[in-house]
DNA sequence: GGCATTCTGAAAGTAAGTTTCATCCGTGGC
DNA sequence: GCCACGGATGAAACTTACTTTCAGAATGCC
């Protein structure tokens, strides 16, 4: 489950950190003393050399080298460099206020911007993450063979909608997004069996697209819902689920990080339909490119 | 210049690999081939002993040390693991193909996904360092202060820019978007001194939007541009620019990480905005939740 | 062509890391 | 209570890695 390549890069240069504190209770006396300076501190560990960690210590060279051999190394050296790296790897967040999501109340533009980012960031990652390649598959199938695409959600999600809309418009499929739910509903009524409806929501518990997905659930259309939450209501009337993965703070920062992670559901679909017949996706962006051409200033600069 | 974060990061464990790229032309002959394989594989020189990579760019110890103490490294071993660091710090991409951006035609869903996801959470991350925080804190200023804002954008910016215009107008500010031109133009015509105008081009060259910031301009008004190119002509139209760092591969892709990266930024405007006053803020945003709370089902979920 | 300057590696020297081994200490058997 | 045993430990010997020194080579400048 796309983890092959992330499995390599774990044994590669990550966990051995969590590794020694597992093993930890296994070891000696003296050894646990090592063990703890060094999971107390890796980048500090991998600063100093092995005298100088074994007076930290209070032992000697050599149990330091049978702590570096307890734990799968070579030798103090190469200990000492896949500590640096397993270090440098965690990556701080600008500030520890910045993780929980929440700006503190006297936070200045830099912080902001940081928290901000390293959330988004983050809800990308880690949506793209837990997607399931094999759903997406079957979603993209869906897509590919319908006679007609209906993309739902309301408020913030209403833009990821029309946004998806556009973008299938834009590759010549047969795409809607509707604003208004009664036209939402008209509209679901009109689909069958072949067509796709797909509705966003965050929370999950959008009433209005709950009600028009069940509606095209009932015409006989194949329904997918996005959410965040895997076991939310709309869940219960989409025949696909696709999740994502925003820690949105609360609901007073607003639809930031989950707008993100959903848009990056949506382009990973766009591309997988696109990807199922190349040649036509690409003339029909050629075409639209064009289409725009004109409202598009040359990028010489005319003196002031 | 919200370099102050940044510049301790740098200063503690990144740029090394750069730096020295930099220094290279202005190292001795001997100097550059360690340099040179330095710099082609980092994780692999930090495997090396001094002997071993000495070797390896056929030349001394001595000239070995003479490069660690060039490039500000007081000797091997710091840095050896100086390197480690670094290369494990760098993000390996899921896979090699998956940097450039665009989809090679055999690709299955799980490559797209580790694809688009590691572009845009780059997107993010990068519009995020090179985000100005002082131009950020005068439009805010600017929007905290303007009578009205108006935010004008087209096709793929055009969700943005209504993305922000809703948020605002959550939060209680006066703010337009219009996704007509003419509409767009007789509103910016109506804007005066203490108004606003906010254009959002992705290349900076879409002439709708820049015609209407002009406008706005000369009526008075603030003009803001968010565009990925700091010198595209929406620039020359505008009092603030604010700039994405979206490497947006081909037009082909449609616009993706560029809007993540637009939506970053907004986002932070927005809560910067929001932060200027955050009890009417937050009463705003609360009565507005209740207000869509009776289109929310509970997620107590019913029997099948 | 001579001189200064920089670059370079051999060799010597120093520090770091590794191995060996004697000692210590606790445990269990007699 | 004594002794044998085995693991844990650090001192010291040893090896390897790193650093410095220095003299020769190369380069460039009068």
């Amino acid at each position: 489950m796309a983890k092959t390549t992330k499995v390599s890069a774990t044994h590669e240069s990550s966990g051995l950190i969590v590794h020694i504190s597992g093993l930890l209770p296994s070891l000696s006396p003296a050894e646990q003393r090592v063990a703890r300076l060094v999971v107390a501190d890796p980048a500090d560990a991998a600063r100093r050399t092995i005298t100088d960690l074994a007076t930290a210590a209070e032992t000697s060279e050599a149990t330091v080298i049978r702590f570096c051999r307890s734990v799968g190394m070579e030798g103090y050296p190469q200990l000492r460099i896949r500590l640096a790296a397993e270090a440098a790897r965690r990556i701080e967040p600008p500030d520890a206020r910045v993780v929980g999501g929440d700006i503190p109340p006297g936070a200045d533009l830099a912080q902001i911007i940081a928290t901000i980012s390293f959330n988004d960031a983050r809800a990308v990652e880690e949506t793209a993450e837990q997607l399931d390649p094999a759903v997406c598959e079957q979603v993209v199938d869906a897509i590919t063979a319908a006679g007609r695409v209906d993309v739902y959600g309301a408020a913030a999600s209403g833009f990821v909608a029309s946004d998806f809309q556009q973008k299938l418009h834009r590759i010549g499929r047969t795409a809607f997004y509707w604003p208004d739910i009664h036209m939402a509903l008209t509209s679901a009524a009109l689909l069958g069996k072949g067509d796709i409806a797909i509705g966003i929501s965050h929370t999950g518990t959008t009433s209005d697209v709950i009600e028009v997905l069940q509606q095209a659930r009932a015409r006989g259309a194949t329904t997918v819902a996005l959410t965040n939450f895997p076991r939310s209501p709309i869940t219960e009337v989409a025949d696909f689920v696709l999740t994502t993965a925003a820690r949105e703070t609360t609901y007073r920062s607003g639809a930031m990080a989950s707008r993100l992670a959903q848009l990056t559901v949506i382009d990973c679909l766009f591309v997988g339909v696109a990807a199922r017949n190349r040649a036509k996706a690409r003339r029909a962006l050629e075409v639209t490119a064009e289409a725009v051409q004109p409202h598009r200033v040359t990028s010489a600069r005319r003196s002031r």
